[in-house]
DNA sequence: CTGAAAGCGCTTACAG
DNA sequence: CTGAAAGCGCTTACAG
């Protein structure tokens, strides 16, 4: 039970002022080189660390970054925060970690809590729920107090933020054209999440890969069994021979259907899922996916806001990146 | 651009000191009714919010706790932080979010940050090389710093610390004995992790449930390749009845294999993972798992960090809780 | 080269 | 009932 050692202490000990041994460990060239050494033998035998929270108050800042993430369970948003968690290490910032669970009222909260200012800066991906709600006042609260916002992954709701996310369009322009180069031509869409931005985003590419408007086959619903019931439907009546799926639930959905109804992936369809490498993988058959390089995403988000911080940016003026998506073929599209 | 306003320039607008201020704030019976009314409706005009950095220099605490987690990719632990989240939501406490990647080095700076008093206390679960190499220093140098440590899920690795895990052992010994009450004879066991903590515990109830030592079907390899080789001989040559798979690797092996190889399930081979509930029923066929509850573990491991930060626990005394698992029927156990 | 002083924003025992 | 003072642990401009 050392119980930490202060500065005061320290000083004490070596019979010296405060300041002296503050600017000793801090090499001031004020210090002579003789107390210098005294006091940073000293400092280390008794294994000297500073209080973080008192240096926090001096500096005026938190030396945290607040990052609120809307479902945890979900593996890319977990991968996010791994590389999130990686990037601030290098700054020496910590994390902290709040879930919204998509909910509009978890969020004001968190935000509220926030503006008090317990980080110094904040990353969020805006909940399903505030999105349908276009309820944003509460990040605006966090601009008001100065508090820097960057926003990932759900970027397309013109917040006047900078924003980190992935190139969700051109993906499944992507993979439509991947398709029809293949020579396909009956290709089809599922997706549960078609009425957030992501989603919207997602069905844009298709619709702009196909071209032709009325060549489309979808898929949408937010309630499992109609989806089902959707999606079985392109796959038996229809008989699309290829489909893209844009988020979890239906890339699980349809293997599973084509399992049910015994349709041979990828010899009768061929699928492209937008699923975490992990699930991908261990699916049977597995699954190819658009691989969205979360870490990345992750590492870049905490880059973005400590150059914000730092004043890189101009005031006023927001940054946007945009993440490439990779194609990794597996055994559902079989080329 | 509100910029945060302090008590000083609150007890200036109102012509009395900061102390005044503060304790009109906070409800004190020393303030005259009036004053105090005419604080607080100042401090809301202006949206006052206490400086939570001072307030914590003041009081000596962080008001944060630190969470590291081994691999966040595992849904298991996401889940136990986001119980961790919602707990510690309650008692107004931060999550500071660590990632060990089950790596000792990574583990060793984590620790030697933390002993610098970035946190009141730290939860964690104890990363795979760490176990492998029996290095614990790490540790007990938070306790040297007087930080209390809770042990998660990873627990039986006889530190004197809180602990909250599962009942690791006790799972495996019911999922044994309950194929054994179905009448199934030839029982196998699939692990990826047997060389560590829980992996062993896993097996051992498994062994304890079998009874006879000499009927035992054990697959077990750190390499995917070998694992491969051996669950495949369990399933094709010694054409074992059931299969128990320790962890998510080898469940998801098995699935596998067992679709190369054309083996029905679960009307050949039973199957039963130790998986989360999302990739359990979304896999083909849906796998009979064991729940863990990790919401549950990640909450009551804050709560027991709080009252040992809050004394009611005796000093030197350590709590040891344990979750009870549950057995989730799906279609791979066919019951 | 060293130290006294002010200050980051707050809380609280104490004096009046 | 109100306020001046000390202090949480640190940093840094300033005086000597």
């Amino acid at each position: 039970m050392k119980s930490k050692i202060t500065l005061k202490e320290l000083s004490k000990l070596l019979n010296v002022s405060i300041s002296t041994v503050s600017k000793a460990l801090h090499d001031s060239p004020e210090i002579s080189p003789k107390t210098a050494e005294r006091v940073k033998e000293l400092a280390k035998l008794h294994n000297y660390r500073p209080n973080p929270v008192a240096v926090n108050l001096k500096k005026s800042k938190t030396g945290t970054i607040g990052v609120v993430i809307p479902n945890i369970s979900n593996s890319f948003f977990a991968r996010v925060l791994s590389g999130m968690e990686a990037e601030a290490q290098k700054h020496e910032q910590q994390v902290i970690t709040y879930i919204s669970n998509e909910s509009l009222d978890r969020e004001k909260q968190i935000c509220d809590m926030l503006t008090s200012g317990m980080v110094d800066g904040v990353l969020i991906a805006v909940s399903e729920e505030t999105q349908k709600k276009q309820e944003y006042d509460h990040l605006f609260a966090l601009l008001d107090y100065d508090i820097p916002v960057v926003i990932y992954d759900r970027i397309n709701l013109g917040l006047p933020a900078d924003k980190i996310g992935v190139d969700d369009e051109k993906s499944f322009y992507d993979a439509t054209k991947f398709f029809k180069e293949k020579g396909l031509e009956k290709i089809g869409l599922a997706s549960a999440i078609h009425h957030v931005g992501i989603g919207q985003l997602r069905i844009k590419g298709y619709e702009k890969g196909m071209q032709d408007l009325d060549s489309l086959y979808m898929a949408t619903s937010t309630k499992p069994a109609e989806l089902k019931r959707k999606i079985k439907e392109l796959i038996t009546s229809e008989k699309v021979e290829a489909l893209l799926c844009t988020d979890f639930e239906s890339s699980i959905m349809a293997t599973r259907i084509a399992y049910e109804e015994n349709i041979k992936v990828p010899e009768e369809l061929k699928l492209i899922g937008y699923i975490s490498k992990e699930v991908a993988e261990y699916l049977t058959p597995s699954i190819s996916y658009i691989e969205q390089h979360p870490q990345e995403l992750g590492s870049q988000a905490v880059e973005v806001l400590n150059n914000r911080l730092e004043g890189k940016y101009e005031s006023g003026q927001f940054e946007e990146k945009i993440i490439a998506t990779t194609m990794v073929h597996l055994e559902s599209t079989g080329f």
